[in-house]
DNA sequence: AAGCCGGGGTT
DNA sequence: AACCCAGGCTT
């Protein structure tokens, strides 16, 4: 009780003014959520702006095509959000009448919400008292209260959750939600947090013990995989290039990308042509292939690293359907490529 | 329970 | 280079 109404008043003292914060709107609400989703609020409040601008209402987001929102995701990552966001919101317009979902239970029904976000939204906007666990509240938690249980184990989950859900205040669930995040965020923060000048240092364990360092535990940490793209950049007389669809699993499904020959080692033009011989892509005998980059472009991701090299085909005709380098600009693609597109400059 | 899914900021 | 970010889905 004294916790819950120390974290309160210190939220009213230092929240920040978000864009999502003067709304009570749950479309809102639902896709400023979806778009923080492991992505810092400065990185993701651009997006905000431009998904409410461009769909105001669940309708608008509904009836876009895929393509559309694929294209103002581009850069923010983790693009199942998106396809989950239009999944959400035609299940919204078509089955709910248009009515976004106003509890828990079927808040948590729509695609891409989870238990985090299906509290967040129902505390939020509907006073529902129901208490979210996210990267801050594990931190946060771990530290005042001395829990040592690893946050990514199954027993961590569980006693984390429990323990939120006995502190929360069930009269003012928002703030307080809210409140334990922004805490998390501004005061509590991975690395050097403000203890000098923090209202719960008296009762922290961590602080106490000295023990900021060790909190929260987190168990082992997932191996990157390294992997060497070849991209082929065919550019015809016409001026034309070739891009195609990711389908499958993997990667940047849903965006476009050159033609990829993918090799297990580091790519030379001589083992590309016998890769392409492998029946990937046939490039006309008559084109004439260049390296644009000598060193790889390494492209990090949280669990691969790519090693990229583009390939330059010039060729008479493209042995495929083309596109202009205008119409490309267009499609959602991988930063890696659109950042090969502003160098190459075509 | 473990693996996969992005891109960028911070240290 | 390692860690983290208003996590969720698939296997």
């Amino acid at each position: 009780m004294l916790f819950s109404k120390n974290l309160i008043s210190w939220y009213l003292e230092n929240k920040r003014d978000l864009p999502w914060r003067s709304t009570g709107d749950p479309y809102r609400i639902w896709l400023s959520e979806i778009i923080l989703q492991q992505t810092r609020v400065a990185q993701g409040t651009p997006y905000y702006y431009k998904f409410i601008e461009a769909f105001p209402t669940v309708f608008d987001l509904a009836e876009a095509s895929e393509e559309e929102v694929l294209k103002l995701w581009q850069g923010l990552g983790y693009y199942s959000r998106a396809r989950n966001l239009q999944t959400a919101a035609q299940f919204v317009v078509e089955d709910l009448d248009g009515k976004f979902p106003d509890n828990y239970k079927d808040l948590i029904k729509l695609k891409g919400v989870g238990e985090y976000t299906a509290s967040a939204i129902a505390s939020i906007c509907f006073k529902e008292p129901v208490a979210v666990v996210d990267g801050n509240v594990y931190r946060v938690l771990s530290r005042i209260f001395g829990i040592d249980t690893p946050i990514n184990s199954t027993e961590g989950q569980k006693q984390f959750k429990e323990k939120a859900n006995r502190l929360l205040d069930r009269k003012n669930p928002a703030d307080f939600n809210q409140g334990l995040m922004e805490f998390g965020a501004l005061h509590c923060t991975p690395r050097r947090p403000l203890c000098d000048n923090c209202p719960f240092s008296s009762e922290c364990v961590a602080f106490n013990r000295i023990q900021i360092a060790y909190l929260p535990v987190k168990l082992k940490k997932q191996k990157v995989r390294k992997r060497h793209f070849n991209y082929l950049v065919f550019i015809s007389e016409e001026n034309k290039t070739i891009l195609q669809q990711r389908k499958g699993k993997g990667i940047w499904q849903g965006l476009y990308e050159f033609p990829l020959v993918e090799t297990y080692s580091e790519a030379t033009a001589e083992n590309l042509v016998q890769e392409e011989a492998y029946g990937y892509y046939s490039v006309p005998s008559s084109s004439k292939v260049d390296l644009f980059n000598i060193e790889p472009v390494v492209h990090k991701l949280s669990h691969q690293h790519i090693f990229t090299k583009f390939w330059i085909v010039n060729c008479e005709e493209l042995p495929q359907q083309g596109i202009s380098f205008t119409e490309a600009g267009k499609l959602p693609v991988p930063v890696l490529i659109e950042k090969f597109i502003d160098t190459f400059d075509f």
